[in-house]
DNA sequence: CAGAATTAGTTTCGTTTGGAACTTGTTATG
DNA sequence: CATAACAAGTTCCAAACGAAACTAATTCTG
């Protein structure tokens, strides 16, 4: 996909979308930025919002719960790297979780700084919860897909994932010396 | 894409990326969201670190004025819709960009309560500046897939956000009756 | 067409955020 | 093996955030 190619559609956009939209999605340059902010937004802001009403787990809780749903005992640093999300709002998320007991933890005895962290009973039961609301949300949003889009997005995107530790983690600025 | 999917390889994980983001790719039911909000940062935090170095805008002042880069004339609110910035973020940030002079703004003959925004010579050449650097982060992400996959993609994701009207903009909890 | 409901944008204010500094433990190096 | 460099997690604090309230303008509706 060339930087022309999001620029054509000479023609006409699509009158049933919004018009600011359209030029974003349609005459932007920067195409895939504007498309995964917008999609991420669509799926964040009602599920976070259904989470912390719910049960009172705002995101980043809620992201260290459903990370340890999926893999127990990991560290603080392991959900900071997958998530993004800053170490100091980790760690208080990790605060957070241990006070109302949907999370334990105990020391790393290979490296006495960590803390392998675990999920309770009482929190495996939020993550089974939360589990089939956050499906059809992914559900409605790819509804519209063919079986063989969601096939090719799946890949596609796993492949850029895998690929992002060759990605520059800094812009270059003109300052940029040793 | 079926959630069995995701569960799949069931063999082995690849052993050299990190092991809570191979979790997450390929033993995650929410297959999808893990992967647009993983790239979405990936995208966002070197670029609006550079945003803020380069030009002292922070990301919703940045969001402003690229809006108004690919299409001059439009309101605030439509910058919210595109966007996902609550009212007041952008609001504010509207403020800061006038006081800088790198847009302007005239009310609206239409409708008095709103005003069109307009990017200034000032406003347009950081614009322009910052495109390359954009379009540049934007190549090395997308640069392991193939032309085809990106032209799939482009389109996909084109599909997703049209449709994206059609989603219920919240969840649905016990209590949602009128 | 009067009043109710809605919308654009701003302001207020309590909460959250995340960079920087800090503590403690680990690893690299001369 | 001493000490420097680095890493995990916590704490601090100024800044940013965003829900709710507010003002002013528009549109719906009986």
């Amino acid at each position: 996909m060339d930087a022309a190619v999001a620029n054509l559609a000479e023609a006409e956009l699509p009158g049933d979308v919004d018009p600011l939209i359209a030029i974003k999605l349609w005459r932007n340059p920067c195409w895939f930025s504007f498309r995964i902010n917008y999609l991420s937004m669509h799926f964040n802001v009602p599920v976070y919002d259904w989470t912390e009403k719910t049960f009172g787990l705002p995101r980043p809780e809620f992201v260290v719960l459903y990370a340890l749903g999926l893999r127990d005992g990991v560290a603080a640093k392991d959900i900071c790297a997958s998530s993004g999300f800053p170490k100091p709002t980790i760690s208080r998320a990790i605060q957070k979780l241990l006070k109302r007991k949907l999370i334990r933890r105990n020391e790393d005895a290979k490296d006495h700084r960590s803390y392998l962290l675990h999920i309770t009973e009482d929190g495996r039961r939020i993550f089974d919860a939360s589990m089939p609301v956050m499906l059809e949300r992914e559900r409605v949003m790819l509804a519209r897909l063919s079986p063989g889009e969601r096939t090719l997005l799946f890949e596609i995107l796993a492949k850029m994932v895998v690929d992002s530790p060759a990605w520059p983690p800094t812009l270059q600025t003109e300052d940029s010396q040793p």
